[in-house]
DNA sequence: TTGCTTAACAGACGTTTGTCTGTTTTATTG
DNA sequence: CAATAAAACAGACAAACGTCTGTTAAGCAA
């Protein structure tokens, strides 16, 4: 038998777990937090989540399938702030741009109030940054930035995300990139979209990009799941 | 045998049906939707259902009980889906590791249901993967994985994030760095502990990390914000 | 008419899931 | 020591639930 371990302590793991797997919208069911605590018995479970709901930390529908619940809490009701991924570059105000919305993205909460655009990169200008081509970068609004940052701003027309250095009064936008050049603009060129603040990579978009950088992934070791 | 509506009509109003059961955490099973139009026959509920999901309306995970999903969509109204920072790596069962949350990050709707969980990656060994040290990966929790996947794998008692190969039977993770040498586990040494879907990094955090791969960012160019 | 598609119905089957009763082990307390 | 409580195990049962096959009816087009 798996030893006892001390009283409230597995509770406390079983309560998380199921508060996860009810923030992400999958119920479980007893036999699943069964298998996930490598309990031999349901009882076991079920035992533990009766004991939840007893102590309040959960709710129960009914006797229906996968029917527990949280109760209301004042940690999780923060309302989700989703931020906006264009298509296309936002010239000039933010809301020129926001007929162009491929889909919205979810932020940290943190971020809640900012001014905040998400862009799909393009090029990999910035690669030793490791911000590869096609990633999204989460970007806040913002005229000016500080050396150091990587910024979005536009360079004849288009949109480009470079590093911002300032030496003296000479301004450059650097790619993290040997194979190109900083460029420096003239004295009315520049104008500074945002600075970025995140950058993601999708890979269930195109799950072999990633993967293909360096080595390529041999066509006789495709669709043969590794059993492991 | 009660009319038949209009086509597409019934079917219209079983989606929002089912939509707002699920963003209020409350999934429907079958026979619950049935009641609830009046339908005399599962059949009749379930094919809609199956429907939908045909039409990309829904999700369907499995064939588990109360399993219909809503797919990735730009909706405000969406309650956000949380995925749980794991301050240290899940061994066993992710049950073990749930214990250690720093905190929890916001996912796109579309992985509402799946088992998420992040972590973050210690090391370059993924550099040319554009994965570097610090950054945050969101891992689906699955024991095996496809060849080219990037995964989170137990190896010697510690998590590591690599490339998965398999030619012929030889199953090798494989950095992508080549300061790195590729882990050829035993038969038994290996243990997935899931895939990742997506890479962030937070600039915030850390302003000045990225901008420093290449070039050094001279303190003298610190501090005064660049005026464009 | 014939053929096709969709909506709805009917009944059955097998799996999933919640529930129950009883037992064993371990730690704690008086 | 005995008494008690909590943790974990074992096996079984019934309801909930997803799935399947087949049937009937209504609308539409060739």
């Amino acid at each position: 038998m798996t030893p006892k371990t001390p009283p409230g302590q597995t509770r406390e793991r079983i309560y998380r777990f199921v508060r996860d797997r009810l923030l992400a919208g999958n119920p479980p069911s007893i036999r699943e937090v069964q298998e996930a605590f490598n309990f031999k018995a349901v009882e076991s479970a079920r035992a533990h989540l009766t004991n939840l709901v007893k102590e309040g930390k959960l709710l129960k529908e009914g006797s229906k399938a996968r029917a527990y619940r949280l109760p209301d809490s004042p940690a999780f009701d923060d309302p989700p702030v989703q931020v906006p991924l264009l298509g296309r570059v936002p010239a000039g105000p933010l809301s020129e741009a926001i007929e162009d919305i491929e889909s919205y993205l979810p932020v940290r909460s943190k971020f809640r109030g900012a001014e905040l655009f998400a862009l799909r990169v393009e090029g990999d200008s910035m690669r030793d940054a490791g911000i590869l081509d096609g990633d999204v970068v989460i970007v806040q609004r913002q005229q000016s930035a500080d050396p150091g940052d990587i910024i979005v701003a536009m360079i004849d027309g288009e949109a480009t995300v470079k590093t911002l250095f300032v030496e003296g009064g000479r301004i450059e936008l650097r790619p993290q990139n040997p194979e190109y050049a900083p460029i420096v603009p003239g004295p009315d060129e520049l104008c500074v979209l945002g600075k970025v603040l995140e950058v993601r990579r999708h890979l269930d978009e195109n799950p072999f990009r990633a993967a293909l950088t360096r080595y390529g992934a041999s066509s006789a070791s495709r669709g043969q799941g590794a059993q492991v």
